[in-house]
DNA sequence: CCAATAGTGTCTTTAAGACAATATATA
DNA sequence: TATATATTGTCTTAAAGACACTATTGG
């Protein structure tokens, strides 16, 4: 229909990153306070424009990692969540975003960033209940990535991330159960991750918790992806109807 | 670091449709032959630069998927495969694409449109590999946007999609079989989405097939995401080590 | 001793997969 | 009749979940 010489309209790419880390018994997102507009002093996702016209998006996640988290991207599990790009979202323009979901095991305290006056970690529980207001479309990212990351629980190794070198399986239980949100039967639990072939491997060493008797000590086995993987009960407060067409994100 | 006044890149936000559908005994994939440069003559998936910058983009793959493919987007199974943004993919510039996965019953033959000098049907096995050359990274999406089908097929009522209004059981297990490229015992299988609650529901009427005993007829029933799942038997042929970082889309 | 956590065994239910057997159409 | 597909039934094995029970520490 279009006759005229025409040019397709620009955007500005911008990535965003999910992070997620278990402290104490609580699932928890990396958030910045934001140093500058649009938003400046409220609660974000870290993330930033593409440097320069060549970076690679998952190079400027990694980038960002670095900058905004102080976290090098080496060893850290980096994956792509999905493109939010609804209109309006950003007042800079037309904003696009990729978001990136990060999980790693115990992290340090953040350092405050470029363009980031704080950095500190918040439960996703506040967060995805709204007692946490955020800047743009934030929550909903983080509802995403928390749910993939729950999926991804079950089928892949990434729990042993959580953890430390070597864990307790009362330990690798509780990263199921924070990040699920939901308590397991300690004796199921236990037979089932030694069945699953190549997930956690014994050593010979033995610890005792602050309590009770001492627990074997494993680490991560070779597998990355866990079969049979390790179901998450149904949660029965599932809706049925269909959800086939997705929102704009 | 930067100090400068500094201004983000801008890159051009693209949108490309990976629609399936079968047509005889299998899996196949629209494509268009470019009427533009780059890549003038060659197949590719269809899609296109927003059409304007408040265009959302889940709108423009919708606008696509009308104006390349002659198909209104109501009803239609639509949803985010992903970003592929590496530089260097589109000699126009910097073009970051978001992908779309869409899935359909038995489309009529496609129409050519705007920028495509003609629109067909390719089966996606020829595509997957590699006897048919395709530009852009587009066969890397189309076989992510595969993967995800199958994916899909188990935990969605998404085969029922591929179906008439009414099917039959055997029909329903030809999708299975097609998109997932492998024979499933028909007694089990018979069983087994019945088993699926809200998953098909019978009819009264009754049809033959060409040859052999009448089939009972079905509808798609109200669930759209099937408890228990309708499990893919495991591929013997999967790799076991950890492709825990993604590699640039 | 008691409290608390680690680890084992056992039972029931459910699902998967193999496959025999029966039913009903067309040629 | 033969042939092909539909549908039912049965058997075996594996996994999930509930839960009794034993083991080993610290207080």
């Amino acid at each position: 229909m279009i006759e005229d010489p025409w040019e397709p309209p620009a955007v500005l790419l911008a990535v965003d990153l999910v992070i997620l880390t278990l402290r104490g018994t609580r699932l928890q997102v990396l958030l910045v306070e934001r140093g500058i507009e649009p938003h400046r002093g409220a609660l974000a996702l870290p993330g930033g424009f593409l440097a320069h016209a060549e970076e690679g998006i998952g190079a400027a996640a990694r980038r960002e990692l670095a900058e905004e988290a102080g976290l090098e991207g080496e060893g850290l599990y980096l994956e792509q969540l999905g493109v939010y790009g609804k209109p309006g979202r950003d007042p800079r323009g037309r904003v696009v975003s990729v978001a990136y979901l990060a999980v790693a095991p115990r992290l340090p305290e953040p350092v405050a960033g470029t363009d980031a006056a704080a950095a500190c970690w918040q439960p996703t529980e506040c967060v995805l209940s709204g007692d946490l207001a955020l800047g743009f479309d934030h929550r909903r990212i983080i509802a995403d990535g928390v749910e993939r990351a729950r999926t991804k629980l079950e089928h892949s190794a990434l729990a042993t991330a959580f953890c430390g070198p070597v864990f307790t399986i009362s330990e690798l239980q509780a990263v199921y159960e924070t990040v699920w949100g939901m308590r397991l039967d300690p004796r199921n639990f236990y037979r089932k991750v030694q069945k699953v072939d190549g997930f956690i491997v014994p050593t010979g060493g033995e610890q005792r918790t602050t309590v009770g008797r001492p627990a074997r000590l494993f680490r991560a086995g070779p597998s990355a992806v866990l079969s049979p993987p390790i179901t998450r009960p149904v949660d029965t407060a599932s809706a049925d109807s269909a959800p086939v067409q997705e929102g704009e994100k």
